[in-house]
RNA sequence: GCCCCGUUAGUCGAGUGGUUAAGACGCCUCCCUUUCAAGGAGGAAACCACCGGUUCGAAACCGGUACGGGGUACCA
């Protein structure tokens, strides 16, 4: 049985994405548990980048992977820096973010694997000399139709090794003479390959059922199975975490290992996580990017739509992001639900990691980012959401300090409000301008239930009230309080037909933070100023001339 | 088709042979309250997929079936 931590060896773990697109949240998981081992064993968490399928490389793929990582609080430990990435095609890679890669990637560099050809090569040759290993000569299309024929016989479809004993010199001429050849593995021909897998045990394959794979493509490049096999080898990966979709390739790796005569990592194969339909969240089916925009993929082509980045557009904090997506497939020794990044790392073991998929459950991701939210300092609070309020336009894009200071004022009145920082515009839209948005759907509704009903004697209560407020002399909740109940109370009114109308008439809205608290953020005149607009608006039948804001 | 993995309330999940089968989200009720939230107190919701074993006793162990997922590429 493998042990959690193999003693004597460092923990080292490794996220390897392909470039291919951007990073969503079931990619993410995974990545998680892998940062959260290595920091559990005070180990290194490696971001390995997996581009030899050149064909695929999406531009801007690599950098969103590593902002999207970064944004979440996962800084990797080796991995890709600015000297490796100069090395790359810009055209095909796209552009990197300044300033987000390190200096030195690591001393097992470099962390791309396409530049990494003449160690698999070096690999490649061992197997070859050792009789591990063979080139075969079939063309693409030639195995496009052995599989067709197997296909219309209904028998499964198996490459029939045709060159598993060729002998290598005649293959290395023909090699030579410019005839262009794939490696392939020699798999057993028969009996048990066992795979362990830390979480499920021995997971048996029989060898019949396992194919001569290629493990390096006519050009040159290795595919996954062999480069991420000879990766996790060279850079001591100790701990291999991946989604179980690998689980069907498992015994390939295990026997490329056994070929080798290397130490196997401990494998572990993570539960995937589900979309609402049950179905495994990917780039192409309903997964949501953690940054964004990013255009979205059905059934892999473009739609022309734009999906929205969780954190920088949906507004989900990063920590209730991190603790939420821990707990797909992960559970604390204690049950706790709310833990922090550095709880996570603390209480993270691989024990507890379960075995059947995980639904994203988006409701109670709300939830928790609400909790989070709740957790804030006001300034941390503010400072969060100044990006949402200056994207909806409610804060410039260089605000003085007292602008800066009321919209913290206003956010603070929100706080336990709002479930996702893109809540907070439209929560605390009618602060902002002179009047409040009283055309809106929902401005309109206010003021007929609140203004226009019985509005001559809504329409003195108002009145009134705006006397005794310009009458107050210090601005506070308390005062304001009193001056509002007192006017309402000389006129009769209960407690409900004092605070509505003053909220409609300052706000728009029938809902929203403490009326007197509200008042008070507001300040005195334009308070006096609303009250006093929405005076013209209690007289029914004028149906006009309401719509508010400057 | 074949291979592999999984299966506890709508969702996440605790549970490791003996429990009234936790807890959380969501839902409902009540309290608090100027509204909405937040908070507090309750509630509904699972014959532990099914069928057969093993056992004095199974959600837990074994087998089969069903369902779901994944794989079956010169993709990762």
């Amino acid at each position: 049985m493998p042990t959690e931590q193999a003693s004597s060896r460092r923990v080292r773990t490794r996220f390897a994405p392909s470039p291919t697109g951007f990073l969503h949240v079931g990619a993410f998981r995974t990545a998680l548990f892998s940062y959260l081992l290595a920091k559990r064993f005070q180990g290194d968490f490696i971001l390995r980048i997996e581009d030899t399928d050149q064909n695929r490389l999406v531009p801007g793929a690599l950098d969103s992977i590593i902002r999207s990582l970064q944004a979440l609080g996962l800084f990797y430990d080796e991995g890709p820096d600015a000297e490796q990435v100069g090395r790359l095609d810009a055209e095909k890679y796209g552009g990197v973010t300044p300033g987000i890669l390190p200096e030195h990637g690591g001393d097992f560099g470099p962390y791309f694997q396409s530049l990494r050809l003449p160690r698999y090569d070096a690999a490649l040759e061992r197997l070859l000399e050792e009789g591990k290993a063979y080139f075969a000569f079939e063309t693409p299309e030639e195995l496009a139709a052995q599989r067709a024929a197997a296909d219309a016989r209904k028998v499964p479809y198996r490459y029939n090794r045709r060159y598993r004993d060729y002998p290598l010199g005649q293959a290395r001429d023909r090699v030579a003479a410019g005839e262009p050849a794939v490696i392939r593995f020699k798999m057993p021909v028969e009996g048990p390959i066992v795979c362990v897998d830390y979480l499920r045990g021995k997971v048996v394959f029989e060898a019949e059922t396992e194919d001569d794979f290629i493990i390096r493509k006519a050009d040159g490049f290795p595919p996954y199975h062999l480069a991420a096999i000879v990766d996790d080898y060279e850079m001591q990966v100790s701990h291999v975490l991946r989604g179980d979709e690998w689980l069907s390739s498992f015994p390939k790796h295990v026997c490329l290992y056994q070929a080798f005569d290397w130490q196997q990592p401990v494998w572990v194969h993570t539960p995937s996580v589900l979309g609402n339909d049950k179905k495994k969240l990917s780039k192409r089916h309903g997964a949501k990017p953690i940054i964004g925009p990013v255009p979205e993929l059905k059934e892999g082509k473009l739609t022309g739509e734009l999906l929205a980045g969780m954190v920088n557009q949906e507004g989900f904090l990063p920590e209730a992001m991190v603790n939420f997506l821990a707990l797909i497939g992960w559970s604390a020794p204690d049950n706790r639900e709310l833990l922090r990044p550095d709880e996570l790392i603390a209480e993270f073991t691989l024990d507890r990691v379960s075995l059947s998929p995980g639904v994203f459950d988006i409701e109670k991701l709300e939830w928790m980012n609400g909790v989070y939210i709740r957790s804030l300092t006001p300034d941390e609070l503010a400072k969060r959401v100044l990006p949402f309020m200056q994207e909806a336009g409610l804060l410039s894009s260089n605000p003085a300090p007292e602008e800066r200071a009321y919209m913290a004022e206003v956010i603070a009145l929100e706080q336990e409000r709002i479930r996702r920082l893109s809540e907070a515009p439209e929560a605390t839209a009618f602060f902002f301008g002179e009047l409040p948005d009283f055309g809106s759907e929902e401005g309109e509704t206010a003021v007929r239930k609140w203004l226009r009903k019985d509005g001559a004697s809504v329409a003195a209560f108002l009145k009134a009230t705006a006397e005794a407020l310009s009458g107050l002399s210090g601005w506070t909740t308390p005062a304001i309080e009193e001056a509002v109940r007192t006017v309402g109370a000389r006129l009769d009114r209960s407690a409900g037909n004092i605070t509505h109308p003053v909220r409609v008439a300052t706000t728009g809205r029938e809902k929203g933070p403490g009326l007197f608290e509200l008042m008070t953020v507001l300040g005195k005149d334009k308070t006096i100023r609303r009250l006093t607009y929405a005076i013209g608006l209690t007289a029914a039948g004028d149906e006009t001339a309401e719509t508010g804001r400057g």
